[in-house]
DNA sequence: CATGAATGAGCATTCATTCAT
DNA sequence: AATGAATGAATGCTCATTCAT
């Protein structure tokens, strides 16, 4: 990985985010990346290509946030840090950029990512049937989309009170 | 609003709500609609007028569907309509483009339509005190969010099985 | 037709027999033609729709060409005439323009329009028929191929002398 | 000439005999050659570099196929092994190449490649000279035309039957 | 000798929009 | 009201070529 190439992956990365995937011409993110168009398709074969590096290099962030939370042995502890998840995401500013797009992405191509949350969704039937809850999959199916519903928000909506909400969903589940 | 003007909206409405609003070209749209391409921008101006006049419309549609939530006396019955509406939504194949294309702008062009869900908002608010919710804004709060998810992923994950879901939050909530 | 089509029509015909169809640019068409390099594609789709129509041009062209040669009644009469159609044609600024495209095109794609020259060995073979050559058809081909030859040299060898060649075959063949 | 710069050399005949010389890219030729694109400019200076070095190979071999004809003291034999060298060709693979190549070249960059000819035009007129033709220089020249009309023919005309029109021809000629 | 990163100009094509009819 | 011709800017992508290593 050269340093170019770095450079036109954290360009499109915070553009792709911001205005979209098809909003952004490869040729507005060679100059933000300081480098000269033809360079982008050298590098990543075609638009898509950039798209699907940026991707995976999502995936991989993603697993390094999500691996402190599957791996926590503690029922409550492991419920507590995915409430606080998208709390944490809004005060870093680069994974935040990674998150809008992923969102940004999910409507853009209507392509929902499952795979990736079967790993947490699976932490929390855990942690749900730990907890004696009565039907530890719809929780957990219930909690990821109220989380869904959560990021969206964070995201989208400025006037969003994020910590105050976060706040209360804890104070529901007891954690 | 003539014939045509008519159906411009309605094939409009269709494509920006599938393949989204940026990825949708004018031409597309008045091939789709039958009519010449020049005859959109005598109508709406230009195509961000076009998108203007779809959304004013979705506007008076939601309306309509919420108004039978906003109007219901019964606190019971109106958490329980409310939290019906995406299954409702799911199964009418208008209503459903309208409201993907709600959610696809949100994304694209990052605007968050607060100010239509102000009124659910007042009357969940007004539904959980009478019930004698500690905290009624914020449950208020809690579920429009968890709708949000709800919605989200009801048009987005393919898999998600969306009247398992709405009965459990139905049983949640005692309605 | 419009006027405009007509001039992209005859700017690209001049053009691709000059420099090739692969080396000239769309943007060089519209440039000589005087029109938006967007118009080509509205009227002609894309470039290969573009050369198509010259072909198309170019074959009705040779239709009137051939159809005097076809027609003649007498043997004689028919091979001379033929024989003198390349000396004719570069003569004809105009329709030394759609044969040079013909030949060119033949060698960039490779592709040998025959059908073309089916109506004239018909031809070619009755006039051998009746002047009682021993084998009509092998000397229709052998004549068609020769003045392939000679078109050819007529063409691309500046210092080809084409009357003298042509003096000395209508020679050969006593017309 | 290392082995390197002759597969460069071997991949971009058989690609501009495939293909014709503008629409080959020299990326496309260092990756049939095996070798970096940098190289070929290492080695042929740029893209036209390269194919003058094609078309000199070209040459070489063509003296050495037109060697034997021009040096056959017999005029009949000489005639006949001349009439025969595109029958020659086409049942020799690697030939067949350079010829294609030579005859796309004439088309694409309009060059006619006279001087090599001259030698052979000479030992034609010799020929016919010897054998009591009454215009050898006009039978050289016609012979010459009759053969780029069978060469053309015999390479693009998929349908053409080359050795057919050889017979013929050198029943013509009586060889 | 050989590579592969890097460039800038050019390519065919699409786009939203204007305008005369 | 409605059309279809016309435009100019932009788009994703390819090209021949250069250069540091």
């Amino acid at each position: 990985m050269t340093e170019k190439q770095e450079k036109i992956l954290n360009a499109a990365l915070k553009l792709f985010a911001e205005e979209g995937f098809r909003s952004t011409s490869t040729s507005k993110v060679a100059k933000a990346a300081g480098v000269s168009e033809g360079l982008i398709f050298r590098h990543f074969t075609n638009k898509e290509g950039l798209l699907q590096a940026i991707i995976q290099m999502g995936e991989e962030r993603a697993k390094e946030l999500f691996s402190d939370i599957v791996l926590e042995p503690d029922a409550k502890e492991l419920l507590r840090k995915y409430i606080e998840l998208p709390l944490k995401v809004k005060n870093d500013k680069e994974a935040l950029e990674f998150w809008k797009l992923q969102f940004k992405i999910k409507w853009e191509l209507e392509l929902y990512g499952e795979h990736k949350m079967i790993v947490i969704e699976e932490a929390l039937i855990r942690a749900f049937d730990q907890l004696r809850y009565n039907e530890p999959e719809k929780e957990a199916n219930l909690l990821l989309t109220l989380m869904d519903g959560l990021a969206t928000r964070g995201i989208l909506q400025e006037t969003y009170e994020l910590d105050e909400a976060t706040k209360f969903i804890k104070q529901k589940y007891k954690v």
